[in-house]
RNA sequence: GCCCCCUUCGUCUAGUGGCCCAGGACGUCGGAUUCUCAGUCCGAAAACAGGGGUUCGACUCCCCUAGGGGGUACCA
């Protein structure tokens, strides 16, 4: 049976990187008719851990990865929380401690640090001395009669060496002699990562341990640990990390500024505080920027676009397919054709897989997406008024595969949704097209007269009647047409003009013409 | 310092000794379409880190160097 788990830690956001390795394990877990489960990290987190967890499962409902077990699904397995578990790493500490794969050491921290600096003036690798080891409880307690307080640490071996097979990796081999006697409880009686993550890896019956590489140096320690215990070893696969764009070091959040030098991660950014503000999000770099998946969602990417690109940064099927569908992906993913080198995060294809993924999202659903968009913008109230259903599936239509994310909506159709006293006027397009002595201006005032007249408003009608109307002045239509925008909707690029004229209405139009007409005069 | 991992176009990647004077995608540049902007279509430039081996033959195997990254905590 296939078990795979992520240990996100309740941090209040989801990372981006961390996804990616959860999609992973998710896969891997699907493809095998496995369990996916998500375990908190929460062993030094204070309060609010509810709290702090509650952004990280909404980013897991709303990417459609689903899991097995852990908070609020429960499970045969549990507790699924770190905290809730110390009896269990006791235990296990107990057990090391008796087996003699423990000791208790009451070494001041200082003490060994001197020991740390004078092996590195050596310039040899440091191994602790055990000098102060209890190995009988009569030397712990004289120990303690010192004053001193003990940590357990490791008995790591001094000799031979740890060959693993690691399904991403190949064959790796790490010499005991380079591992240090590591702490796996603290002098407060708390639990280091290590011991906890291996006891519930057993506990949990993980079948694969699928993480990032940076733990893959610290597999021999919980190899050691797990093998004193009398645990078999799950399989493991250390996946590579998402990496700075451009770059190839481990992708944080904590590096913004850096990253905001990169244009397009920038331009992604940017993009991002534009809808926020049209929105009025109250937001903050920490909590919202394109590491953080939550960002996506606010701004309206698609939860698919996102997968597939995930997908593809570390992982391919062949040198062609680049689009799955979740069974596809599911299908054909194997952790053999994991890459091994770092993939860094590249904000336009990203876009790109967006832009796909919108494009196939058919006009009814685009209109909800959007609607919401309009409606934080306060251009459409809530619940909205019976005729905007027709008039927003009018726009999206016309929008066609200029809405990349739902968000892009407010720059693309916020004139629709205002009085027509009220559209801004781009001044310079308003310079360019409707100065008083630019012929467009009398054309204008002429073509006004034809729509006024007019007994349809349907798009293909008033194509006719312009096209005519240009036949018949002996122009072209661009002589009129690019005024005709301006004068409607205040700006120099939109829909087609047809469809613009349509959605707005006689009414409307008329009205819009006869205001920048006042104006041009 | 020591240990481990990695290295194909700007980016994501295909490639498991001859199919590769290296294929696809994003991006870039040029062109076409057009009422603007998108989109779409066509085309172009663009890479095997370097050096040694092994082999009839190396992007593919081995060694070295360089560069990058990770670990080395009473962090995870």
């Amino acid at each position: 049976m296939v078990r795979t788990r992520f240990a996100p830690s309740p941090t209040g956001y989801l990372h981006i990187g961390g996804v990616r390795t959860a999609l992973f394990n998710w896969l891997f877990a699907r493809k095998h008719g496995g369990q996916f489960i998500l375990r908190i990290d929460d062993t030094d987190q204070q309060r609010n851990v509810q709290a702090a967890l509650e952004p990280i499962l909404h980013g897991f409902k709303w990417l459609g990865l689903d899991w097995d077990e852990g908070p609020e699904v429960g499970g045969d397995y549990g507790p699924y929380y770190q905290s809730q578990r110390s009896d269990r790493y006791q235990a296990a500490v107990d057990q090391l401690l008796a087996s003699g794969h423990a000791y208790r050491d009451y070494a001041k921290p200082d003490e060994v640090q001197a020991e740390r600096e004078a092996a590195d003036k050596e310039k040899r690798s440091f191994v602790y001395s055990r000098t102060w080891m209890a190995e009988s409880d009569a030397q712990a307690a004289e120990f303690e009669s010192q004053g001193r307080q003990a940590v357990v640490r490791l008995k790591m071996p001094r000799e031979g060496c740890l060959e693993l097979h690691d399904l991403v990796r190949g064959n790796v081999r790490f010499e005991w002699a380079n591992e240090q006697d590591h702490v796996i409880q603290r002098a407060d009686g708390s639990f280091i990562y290590h011991l906890a993550t291996v006891v519930d890896d057993h506990d949990f019956q993980i079948s694969h341990v699928i993480r990032a590489e940076e733990h893959l140096s610290n597999t021999p320690r919980q190899v050691f640990i797990a093998q004193s215990l009398g645990y078999s070893l799950p399989e493991f696969a250390h996946v590579p990390f998402v990496a700075e764009p451009g770059s190839k070091t481990k992708l944080s959040k904590r590096k913004l500024d850096k990253y905001l030098k990169n244009r397009d991660f920038a331009k992604l950014n940017d993009l991002g505080t534009h809808i926020a503000n049209q929105i009025g999000m109250t937001i903050s770099a920490e909590t919202f920027n394109p590491v953080i998946v939550d960002f996506y969602e606010q701004i309206g990417f698609l939860p698919d676009a996102i997968v597939n690109y995930l997908l593809l940064l570390g992982w391919s099927l062949d040198d062609k397919t680049e689009y799955f569908s979740r069974s596809a992906m599911i299908d054909s993913f194997s952790l053999e054709r994991i890459n091994k080198a770092p993939a860094s995060f590249d904000p336009q294809k990203l876009l790109a897989f967006q832009q796909h993924y919108m494009q196939e999202v058919p006009v009814k659903q685009k209109a909800k997406l959007v609607l919401s968009f309009l409606q934080q913008a306060g251009l459409v109230s809530s619940p909205p008024s019976c005729d905007v259903g027709p008039k927003l599936t009018a726009i999206v239509q016309a929008a066609g595969d200029r809405l990349t994310v739902a968000g892009d909506i407010l720059d693309l159709a916020s004139e629709f949704f205002v009085a027509d006293q009220d559209f801004a006027y781009d001044e310079k397009a308003f310079q360019k097209r409707l100065v008083d002595d630019n012929p467009a201006v009398a054309l204008l005032r002429e073509f006004r007269e034809e729509l006024a007249a007019a007994e349809s408003f349907d798009a293909s009608d008033l194509e006719r009647m312009l096209k005519a109307f240009v036949e018949q002045k002996g122009i072209k239509i661009g002589q009129i047409i690019h005024a005709l925008r301006v004068a409607i909707t205040g700006k120099s690029v939109g829909f087609g003009m047809f469809e613009t004229l349509s959605i707005l209405g006689k009414p409307s139009v008329l009205a819009r013409i006869d205001r920048t007409l006042s104006k041009v005069a």
